[in-house]
DNA sequence: GAAGCTGAAATTGCATACAATTTTGCCGTC
DNA sequence: GACGGCAAAATTGTATGCAATTTCAGCTTC
């Protein structure tokens, strides 16, 4: 279990703030699937996880609410969300208008140190592409995103930066749940298709390829409702 | 929804989720400018104040701070949001990404209840323009506000009505820092034509108007750099 | 008088204790 | 055997206590 602290690229981690350090640990398992939708996150549990007390458990428990990868329900705790078609449509809806304003503005702002960073991101998505087994795949899919979250910090919107933060985290949940193909969700081709045209700063191609992009994205889901009665269709073949 | 437990009233449902109302109260104190930005928010004295325990008082404050209005430094303290001009500029640019994608949704969805609802408001928000006095004035700036939450409200997307919700509510801030004018902040006529397109379901037109609303708004602040010898240079003169 | 230092007071971070609520297992009844 | 209710166990909501950190007043020194 020795997970070497994955959210250090960001490289704002002050020294201590477990609070946080829990936060990012969960969240990194939700998107990971590691935790599986629905599952119960009781504080005491997560604490003894942590070796904290339950106050600072519950204040991750909280943040992870905030940011919709939580439900809490009063007196009863918190659970991993488990989004519903309409969230997943919604997240989408979210994506599509926001991602390409956030694209628009990196076209203008990009630097050569940005699209380098950029490369190197596509040679490791690549990378992870070539490999086998589901721990590559599970990669893949991480990258993937992360590939948007560089977009977005190119944007030089904070509040932007923080709203795709969001939705990409949801974007994994929903995809966990909703994904048909499970793997290839995210055609890297169209990633690259989408730097070139930041590299020639041609905002207009790459607003139009990061809207298609999305759009086949959330083509693969399959979000036929199954609100009603779930748990009678689900059990009756 | 749960907004308009103002000052009294508290013996029913306050019962219910005390955290959440503090949260309320505390946000309301805030963008109605009681509160001015850099006001340092101490648990105990928040806690003492709606007579509860630092662990509830410290759970509002984190939620205000997740939605940036209040800031929290390690071993510090909470304390009023102070936006920079930068932050200011990207509310309203994270504002002009979202609102035409909400009103677009609206003009499609909006129903002639809603549409009343909308009129409702717009004769609150006229009469709030013909009274004098401060208090008025503050009414006039948050309805002007909540018409712009009735919108995300009709969008029929919960997240992105979220998302509008902390704009909104860290608009009243910068307003409240940098407006210029104080007070007509909000051209009420360009709230009509809004709802005049609306009710055409012109979703074009309707886009273009808040498109150039929200420029009126900006277009009003006064957002030149004041980051660097801020002190010196305001005690210069 | 201004700058610097020191210790007390105040405030936050965290753990823990206790009350309130929900969940669960058990048992009697039908 | 199924159903309903009841009590124990588990879990959350909240208050409070203690250690660590910051703030500040008062004192010393230059």
């Amino acid at each position: 279990m020795n997970r070497i602290d994955s959210t250090s690229a960001d490289g704002q981690h002050a020294a201590e703030d477990r609070t946080q350090a829990i936060h990012d640990r969960l969240r990194d398992a939700i998107v990971d699937r590691r935790l599986a939708p629905g599952t119960k996150l009781s504080e005491g549990e997560v604490g003894a996880l942590f070796d904290v007390s339950r106050t600072v458990a519950r204040a991750a428990l909280q943040m992870l609410a905030f940011e919709g990868l939580v439900r809490i329900e009063r007196n009863r705790g918190a659970f991993v969300a488990n989004p519903s078609p309409e969230e997943a449509r919604q997240v989408f809806a979210s994506r599509r208008l926001i991602e390409p304003g956030i694209v628009a503005a990196a076209a203008e702002r990009v630097t050569t140190d940005d699209l380098a960073r950029l490369r190197a991101h596509l040679a490791a998505e690549r990378r992870h592409m070539h490999e086998r087994g589901p721990d590559a795949r599970r990669a893949e899919i991480k990258a993937s995103g992360e590939f948007h979250l560089l977009l977005a910090a190119m944007g030089g919107n904070a509040i932007l930066q923080r709203f795709m933060e969001e939705l990409i985290a949801r974007s994994f949940l929903v995809i966990a749940l909703y994904g048909r193909s499970g793997a290839s969700s995210c055609g890297h081709d169209e990633h690259d298709a989408i730097v070139d045209a930041l590299e020639r700063r041609d905002a207009a191609v790459a607003v139009a390829l990061v809207v298609s992009h999305i759009d086949h994205i959330e083509a693969d889901l399959d979000l036929r409702a199954r609100t009603g009665p779930t748990l009678k269709a689900a059990l009756a073949p």
